[in-house]
DNA sequence: CACCAGGCAAGTA
DNA sequence: TACTTGCATGGT
């Protein structure tokens, strides 16, 4: 009889109850990257909209983003909010593909993964969750993203302290879970789908939520 | 009208 | 270390 998991446990209820959630909607690994720089603290339904602007215009690639003014990049991306931080934060992002790999994701990739997470942390914009949701949803490395929706539910249920710190958190499924790119992935979007469903402020269904 | 959304960095004490 | 504030559009 093996230990009891509750995140494991959870997890299983999760998928039975939304089934596979498909993140992240892109179509490579530079577009995943750039959405995460583009969803910090803003709604995915507004990322979408410049994803498809740059899309229209043939610009979502690291070199056509590269040549672009601040202030042009600035005015593609508007609608995600916050268009001139974002601009910069892409800017710096860029120069850091550039810089280091040479524009080439294959060999970012070959990096053993936390020395890449270090990395990204260094990149001026990029903070703990944008660099495990670069690592997870990009590079399909086993690193578990934590944001506010996961801190707000796993509260609700008594199994994190109000106070703890991303790293406690993120270490709470790691220890918990086998490392797997595919698990934390589908975990990660579930819990989202979850909140988004059941959790919302106002949102009668939360005393129905699957998780008791 | 207010509030929120798949955060982060810089400033203050 | 632990708060606080600025950043900004678009949906409900």
């Amino acid at each position: 009889m093996g230990k009891k998991n509750n995140l494991l446990t959870i997890y299983k209820r999760l998928f039975l109850c939304f089934g596979q959630q498909r993140w992240w909607p892109a179509d490579n690994a530079f577009e995943v990257m750039v959405g995460a720089i583009l969803t910090q603290n803003t709604s995915w339904r507004n990322v979408e909209k410049v994803i498809g602007n740059l899309k229209k215009n043939n610009l979502l690639e690291l070199k056509k983003l590269s040549r672009l003014s601040p202030k042009k990049l600035a005015s593609l991306i508007k609608p995600a909010g916050y268009y001139n931080l974002k601009a910069g934060r892409l800017k710096c992002f860029l120069e850091f593909l550039r810089k280091s790999y040479a524009g080439n994701l294959k060999k970012m990739s070959a990096e053993p993964m936390l020395k890449l997470r270090q990395k990204l942390l260094e990149v001026k914009g990029i903070g703990p969750e944008t660099a495990d949701s670069i690592l997870l949803y990009a590079l399909n490395k086993p690193i578990f993203v934590v944001d506010s929706y996961t801190k707000r539910i796993f509260l609700r249920h008594k199994l994190i302290q109000k106070d703890a710190s991303y790293e406690q958190v993120q270490n709470l499924f790691m220890r918990s879970l086998k490392p797997r790119a595919q698990l934390f992935n589908e975990y990660h979007a579930l819990l989202v789908r979850l909140a988004k469903d059941y959790c919302l402020k106002n949102n009668p269904k939360c005393r129905e939520c699957p998780l008791g």
